[in-house]
RNA sequence: GGGCGAUUGGCUCAGUGGUAGAGCGCUACCUUGACACGGUAGAGGUCACUGGUUCGAACCCAGUAUCGCCCA
């Protein structure tokens, strides 16, 4: 009930105006979410920035979310752990470019769209303007052109990217919504496809045939960034091979690759094969002749020490093969099965049986054969192994020989390489030690940088090539799109010179069929965002870029990609600091994965809890710590903005207001708060500079707490009246609370705003960061802390009593310190009536603080 | 196997050379005029282990163990 309160006794100017009665924190999102929107906030302002000096543009490349994905709450943490820096940064008068991206490209698009509408994409079919998806889809995929199913993904997409902008704003951030980006829209495929001819042009991207690692799933070639090994059941078959001298046994735990095999392969030290070394055998089933060979990467104490080459059973069999220039005899196709004819050197009749099988049926079937001739010794032997697999699919990787687009990254060259680890130092790593990921990456990186992708929704390469009078395409000299022309799509564009009909006709043109790797859009996201190729003019203001925000686990991709593509079109880093977020992990520790089914939905716990809660307990994740997720703590969250808005609604209630001045505060413990307000100013300035937004939170807070529990407490009674102690009371709790609001601003827009909006005017988003000078100098810090502890021990001497803090104390005595003394007459007044003292005493005495409580005796009810 | 990080009260974490800290949880008490979505007080730790350096080590050095992430 509010109708018995007491009113202050005097009204002070602008007292209370707009202070609701009874504050919540319900509602807060909704009301500044929208109110953020129409006023336009967090406007980037490209006219004054261009004005502007570099030092004061802040230049965020803001990681670009899969729109096709989902979001969890580690996406709203570290999301999270940005805004607060691009809001602290708006607060020192930055010019704040924080653009957001969505990240459309790639195979999660195109698998969400086949289960969304139903179809799947045949690029041999002609385009249909008319298509229009089933309502309902069915169970059969229906085929559609390439064209339609990339109108699809842009649908979806476009989608998908409305419900995200929608959780931002509800997550608060601060991005400008007027500058977003997608990954597939005309002006990024144009970037990506400039960049390519640039990197072309200068050499950095080529074409090879290679042999590649393969999805056989997806049917398209991937990167060692996207592999992982996985622990996969295999066997050791036992095989005889026939020698000069008899038997010669390996093992191996892919025996449907013996029609492939073209060598044998021993360690030139291993004593047990030299006499071997130059010889040949002849393959068991096949009885196809191959030499056996030495070379340094056999392991002597792997199976029997001699192995097959085959092409191409591993890694391993790659280098081999291109080392011992051995010949091939592919037998896995792009589908994952053998190919119908056998290779070369193999008879057909014994190689019938294994034809068109997949390799596991295939399989099967040669362990048969190998039993029927009796070179297959004893049963195979169960092991477990690593198996390489696309990090995004389910079925192991095949090598294939195929022809790729690569661009060079230093796996192939230690002087690139240098160049690039040497940028990596340019960087400024929050924290210091994710450095080493980016070093240990780049020094293990064994091949170039496979960009194309045999998929269909992605950036196209801007290329066509001849064919010649047989219809062959002629690769060597590629008709390139000129850049006035981007972006181009070759599969429907048409080269200059040429007409569409003579796409695919000898003498005429066909088009690259590939479209880049998602990263190789992705690595140009400062490009994109900052307007390379749309806004020269601001690019050159905002680029290199000052912030790299994201996760860990995408060094190796993202981010070391980004600094290859700068470092090739401008010679310079892409930005200058590279902020890491952990992970949130489940309360086992586990990273969270759909796959696990541990994944929390952020909308849910943003709904529960409230947005700042949900803030306050991102920005307890330090830089580059993983963070389990733990409910309880969100509720810590909540009460902290519930008791900012308390305290404003008591300290505005009190009549305090914008109007008082720092001159005011004339009252020692009251210029003694301010003093220690003004250290966490520093220390909170200092830490967010240093990207430690976790222990600027920290100082803020344990200041908020003590400023609640203690000098509120304190200077309560005094702040009652209207005479200039109390004036000072108020003019110190409008001061200390214009200043919190401030410093919580980052962490908690949402409550902070609210408050700020009884009493001032304009956003406290964009009013200045609270600066020392606003404070009044001189005061003691030493004095508040003194006088706190002196409360301290009455309250308990309450609190054991089992007596209420309001009881009544006949007598104290503090005895302290000899200069403690004069810092507790100065709050003696206060302390009385905090404590309700009749009779208090202060003595120098020795040893710590401490306080003697008679209490008055309990007035009977 | 290599790299990186972590190991502090039941939980989450601060603390980088000078007498162990916070919050949550727990216990007891208190409905006070900003706040019961509250307040006050209290209990609780041989700082993973073993050596070493030092007048002094949670902190520096060497090693061990366990856990996590990344890479092979």
């Amino acid at each position: 009930m509010v109708t018995d309160s007491r009113t202050p006794d005097t009204a002070a100017p602008g007292a209370s105006v707009g202070v609701p009665e009874k504050p919540s924190l319900d509602g807060l999102e909704e009301k500044w979410i929208a109110r953020w929107a129409a006023e336009d906030t967090y406007a980037f302002d490209r006219e004054a920035a261009l004005q502007a000096p570099r030092e004061q543009i802040y230049s965020i490349d803001t990681p670009p979310p899969t729109a096709s994905g989902s979001l969890h709450v580690g996406h709203v943490f570290s999301y999270t752990h940005t805004d607060i820096v691009a809001r602290y940064q708006r607060m020192r008068g930055m010019h704040v470019f924080y653009p957001m991206g969505w990240d459309d490209n790639g195979l999660p698009t195109e698998r969400r769209v086949q289960n969304y509408y139903g179809v799947r994409c045949d690029p041999s079919l002609p385009y249909d303007p008319d298509f229009e998806p089933p309502a309902n889809p069915g169970k059969e995929q229906i085929p559609i052109s390439r064209r339609n199913f990339v109108e699809l993904c842009e649908r979806l997409t476009a989608e998908d990217e409305r419900a995200f902008e929608a959780l931002w704003r509800r997550v608060g951030l601060s991005v400008d919504w007027s500058n977003v980006y997608r990954t597939i829209s005309a002006s990024s495929r144009a970037t990506a496809q400039r960049a390519f001819l640039h990197n072309l042009a200068r050499g950095e991207a080529y074409a090879q045939e290679a042999p590649t690692l393969w999805d056989v799933t997806f049917r398209t070639a991937v990167a060692q960034a996207e592999l992982e090994d996985r622990e996969r059941p295999g066997a050791y078959h036992r095989l005889s091979f026939a020698g000069p001298e008899g038997p010669v046994f390996i093992e191996t735990t892919r025996p449907e690759l013996l029609p492939a095999c073209v060598a044998l392969v021993a360690h030139p030290d291993d004593e047990r094969y030299q006499p071997l070394f130059g010889q040949t055998v002849r393959t068991p089933v096949f009885d196809v002749e191959v030499p056996v060979v030495a070379h340094r990467l056999a392991e002597p104490d792997k199976g029997s020490g001699i192995a097959m080459i085959c092409t191409f059973g591993d890694l391993n069999d790659v280098t081999w093969w291109r080392e011992l220039q051995l010949p091939t005899r592919a037998v896995i196709g792009w589908d994952g099965r053998l190919v119908p004819d056998a290779p070369q050197g193999v008879p057909y009749e014994a190689y019938r049986e294994l034809a068109g099988r997949t390799a596991h049926a295939a399989r099967e079937r040669i362990v048969e054969l190998l039993r029927e001739s009796g070179d297959l010794h004893g049963e195979p032997r169960p092991i477990t192994h690593p198996v390489k697999f696309f990090e995004k699919g389910d079925r192991p990787l095949e090598i294939v020989t195929t022809r790729q687009w690569y661009i060079r990254n230093g796996g192939r060259d230690p002087e690139l390489r240098k160049a690039l680890l040497a940028r990596g130092r340019e960087i400024q790593w929050v924290p210091e030690h994710m450095r080493h990921r980016y070093e240990n990456w780049v020094e293990g990186l064994n091949g170039d940088w496979l960009i194309s992708r045999q998929r269909f929704f992605g950036v196209p390469f801007p290329v066509w090539y001849r064919l010649d009078s047989e219809g062959e395409p002629v690769y060597d000299d590629p008709i390139l799109a000129p850049e006035s022309a981007l972006p181009v799509d070759p599969a429907y564009d048409v080269p200059e010179g040429y007409t569409e009909d003579q796409r695919g006709k000898p003498g005429g043109f066909l088009a690259d069929p590939d479209v880049m790797d998602t990263w190789a859009t992705s690595s140009l996201s400062p490009q994109v965002a900052s307007g390379w190729l749309t806004d020269p003019e601001l690019f050159a203001h905002v680029f290199p870029m000052d912030l790299r925000p994201q996760a860990h686990d995408i060094i190796r991709t993202w981010l070391f990609s980004t600094v290859v593509r700068s470092h090739y079109e401008f010679g310079t880093v892409p930005w200058t600091h590279a902020a890491i977020s952990g992970f949130v992990v489940d309360p086992d520790r586990k990273k969270m994965s759909k796959s696990k089914g541990n994944v929390v939905t952020p909308i849910d716990v943003l709904e529960r809890y409230g947005t700042d809660a949900v803030r306050w307990r991102a920005a307890g994740a330090r830089p580059g710590t993983d963070s389990p997720f733990d409910e309880a703590q969100m509720k810590v969250g909540r009460r902290l903005a519930i008791k900012i808005l308390n305290i404003g609604k008591f300290v505005l209630g009190l009549g305090a207001s914008a109007g008082l001045s720092a001159d005011q505060v004339t009252e020692p413990i009251d210029r003694s708060m301010l003093a220690g307000l003004a250290g966490v100013v520093e220390e909170a300035a200092a830490a967010l500079d240093a990207y430690n937004y976790t222990r600027a939170l920290e100082v803020a807070e344990s200041f908020f707490w003590s400023f609640c529990d203690d000098y509120v407490e304190l200077v309560k009674s005094r702040a009652y009246g209207s005479d200039d102690a109390a004036r000072s009371a108020q003019a110190a709790l409008a001061i200390a609370l214009s200043v919190q609001l401030r410093l919580f601003a980052p962490v908690l827009p949402f409550v902070t705003e609210e408050v700020w909006s009884w009493w001032q005017e304009g956003s406290v988003h964009r009013a200045a960061w609270p600066a020392v000078a606003e404070l009044p100098a001189g005061g003691d810090p030493a004095v508040l802390p003194v006088v706190a502890t002196a409360l301290a021990g009455v309250r308990k001497a309450k609190s054991d009593a089992k007596q209420s803090m309001r009881a009544d104390v006949a007598s104290a005595t503090v005895t302290a310190p000899a200069d403690q003394v004069p810092l507790l007459e100065a709050g003696r007044r206060d302390l009385a009536e905090a404590g309700r003292i009749a009779s208090l005493e202060i003595v120098a005495g020795e040893g710590p603080l401490s306080v003697d409580v008679v209490l008055a005796e309990p007035a009977d009810a």
